[in-house]
DNA sequence: ACCTCCTGTAAATTTTAATATTACACCTAT
DNA sequence: ATAGGTGTAATATTAAAATTTACAGGAGGT
């Protein structure tokens, strides 16, 4: 089981976004450098956050941007942003379980109990973390 | 993302052996049928259930039991037994960040935080669930 | 003692999802 | 116009999950 990189790669970007693109054009091949991922993978990781209102970028130019302050973005944000209704998806299941038999035939219903509370706790965990404080974490580390 | 199913697998074994081994010899064969799997899939997930603790089998004759009462079986115990460290590894980060950029080079200690934190928060949430309230929302769903 | 059905694993294969690459039309500043 | 960038689709590669095949051995019936 695993959650894609991608999640960690954006952070990776975001933080990298908040230093330094009052000082520098942040393009999608300079993050591919810093992150050691392909600048496709990157641009649809940009993507995707531009689509979720977190980041602006302009076309044909780079620029990427925070659109929004660091204390205002959440770890599901970002999450969401990337892997809509990943967390729908959390826990896989078996397709074909044995329509004549009670459990094989109800399974289905039963875990979806269980799982919409471990999804309900894990998107409230995801909320509780923002960028802020990740950033915070990062100046932390450096000194 | 996802979980693998084995989970979803082991909580379908899990009912169907508390609701008939009673009545009849629970078989690997059985329990494939009823999942849909395979049966050497079905061996490695009862496998893993039976060093945990949580069931006994006998070998050669199958006969799977729960070796614990269903409220003393948490979803956390189930999903240990069959992903030992699956939690540890719930994020897949990057592998090759670029050490020169001061990013690259701590972004594996920043995201620890934060993925800590969720990886504690998850842990929680599983452990909150035990099979028990699985067994009972079964026999609501029955009736 | 022997046969049958089962377990428990290992190893190889197939399938599926994640990641990377290639390709290309279009945008923007110089 | 051109150089360097975006955005996205399509394809290939890689890695992980699930299945299948194979086989040595346990337990119980006859």
């Amino acid at each position: 089981m695993h959650i894609s990189q991608k999640c960690s790669v954006a952070l990776h970007c975001l933080i990298f976004i908040n230093e330094y693109s009052s000082d520098v054009n942040v393009t999608s091949s300079l993050l591919a450098k810093s992150t050691g991922c392909n600048p496709v993978i990157i641009r649809s990781i940009l993507s995707g956050l531009r689509k979720a209102g977190i980041i602006s970028t302009q076309s044909g130019v780079g620029n990427a941007q925070l659109a929004k302050k660091p204390e205002d973005i959440t770890l599901y944000d970002i999450y969401n942003a990337l892997e809509p209704d990943g967390l729908r998806n959390l826990f896989g299941i078996h397709a074909s379980p044995a329509s004549t038999c009670p459990v094989g035939k109800n399974i289905h219903t039963v875990l979806q109990m269980p799982y919409d509370i471990i999804q309900k706790d894990l998107m409230a965990s995801l909320t509780s973390i923002r960028l802020d404080s990740i950033i915070k974490q990062f100046h932390d580390v450096l000194s």
